[in-house]
DNA sequence: TCGTACATACGAACGGTGTTCGTGTCAAGT
DNA sequence: ACTTGACACGAACACCGTTCGTATGTACGA
């Protein structure tokens, strides 16, 4: 990437464009821009109008390469996706594995803002996500699990990491300082707690009695607990 | 409702208003409007303006009422969960009792299109869904589930309900008639399948092999394969 | 009964959005 | 050198949430 600016234009060379040498407009760098606004500024930031500007362009340049802006949505999903690893499949560490992967694509999605937005309720097409897709049902089989179970496993799994990504981007918001956890917690959970603390006991007895464990669980600790019960019960379709 | 169109004004009567009697404006039937909109044509189509609209009035008129789109989605939300009937609660039958909470919320959430996109990943704050949530956790707690486990069964479940309903409006879209679902499984269900047979096998032969179960599988078996796992799991918390 | 004060209603506008159409411009093929 | 076809993009359309200032009807005090 050299940086031209600040160069006055040569004489005799008559700028073949407003932004001389532009640069090939594709799906990809458009995804590319996508992926930057939103890991930046949040899904809602990543406008049509927003991602030509960061081109150097108008909005209309981009629907030669995209379809609209929720295609581009899926692309960033599974841009996204081919980041999560899979380890070497081992069937007897099913189990593990599974968890393995789960958490890794619960990192990955979390790393990306509230792109999980995009994965939860959208048919899974993309080539990454099927990989993925494929990865659990190859793993799932091998454990001898039904195909009926596996393939009801995978959907659910799926659901369940995108449902947690997203409940926990509405308190991150993305911000990720040194000091990011302090500040989330006194401006979101504690006004949180607050409220939870004023209700009325009578109408809520058991709920006003449990205001701490209900704020204070991380989302880490609530997200495996989850994930051990599912894994758990997957098992018990398991032979052997 | 008595219906005066195509009666002329009584002479002497001057109009005192262009719509004459206008029906006063509250939140209440801000909320009721918009309610009637979501359920003709889903919660993208529940505009601000839509619903002034609808009232007769412009946008502005709404925002004396309602402080914003979000606070209107938000109660909107709790006038839903109001619907959720709660059966005598009994202890004893606490496991059965939850899985019917789930099902009643389920069938609720589900009767208003995708309004579950508004409950996922927002704080339970409206009275409806505390008294839900104070429900269930009585339950859990009078089979004797530690409180830390308890919190996060209801978070959990919450969760599990919502993200099941999002996933299904993607699908069944609303259209609620006689022949809807042979529609949506013309329209939908079977383009997928096509895609996912037109799909490389070396690249992904576990999952070529299984079109069938993941296509196959209604939205409701699905929903209570997960649910039996969930409560199974959660009573390996119980004493006894 | 008249005048005033107040809460509510709302027209108009601001700055944004996704998407389409028609035109312009470039580069490659003949 | 000329044609052709793909791509870029300015302008516009029809929306969106939200705010401001003004108009209006009602209730109340004098």
């Amino acid at each position: 990437m050299s940086d031209d600016s600040g160069m006055p234009t040569p004489p005799g060379h008559r700028p073949r464009r407003a932004r001389p040498a532009r640069r090939p407009l594709s799906a990809d760098v458009i995804v590319d821009t996508g992926m930057r606004v939103l890991d930046a500024e949040g899904l809602d930031a990543v406008t049509m109008r927003r991602v030509a500007q960061e081109l150097g362009t108008g909005p209309a340049s981009l629907y030669a390469h995209v379809g609209s802006k929720d295609e581009l949505y899926e692309l960033m999903h599974d841009r996204a996706a081919a980041q999560i690893r899979l380890p070497e499949p081992d069937p007897a560490r099913w189990r593990e594995q599974l968890a393995e992967v789960a958490f890794e694509a619960r990192r990955v999605l979390a790393s990306h803002r509230d792109l999980a937005r995009v994965s939860l309720g959208a048919i899974p097409v993309g080539p990454n996500v099927l990989r993925i897709a494929e990865f659990q049902l190859a793993l799932l089989r091998g454990a001898g699990i039904p195909k009926r179970i596996a393939a009801m496993a995978v959907d659910t799994l799926a659901m369940y990491v995108d449902a947690d990504v997203i409940e926990g981007a509405i308190f991150g918001g993305g911000a990720t300082g040194p000091d990011a956890e302090r500040t989330v917690h006194e401006n979101r959970i504690e006004p949180i707690r607050a409220y939870f603390n004023a209700l009325p006991p009578d109408r809520y007895p058991t709920l006003v009695g449990m205001v701490d464990e209900l704020v204070g669980g991380t989302s880490d600790e609530r997200f495996e607990f989850g994930l051990d019960i599912f894994l758990r019960g997957i098992a018990s379709y398991a032979p052997s």
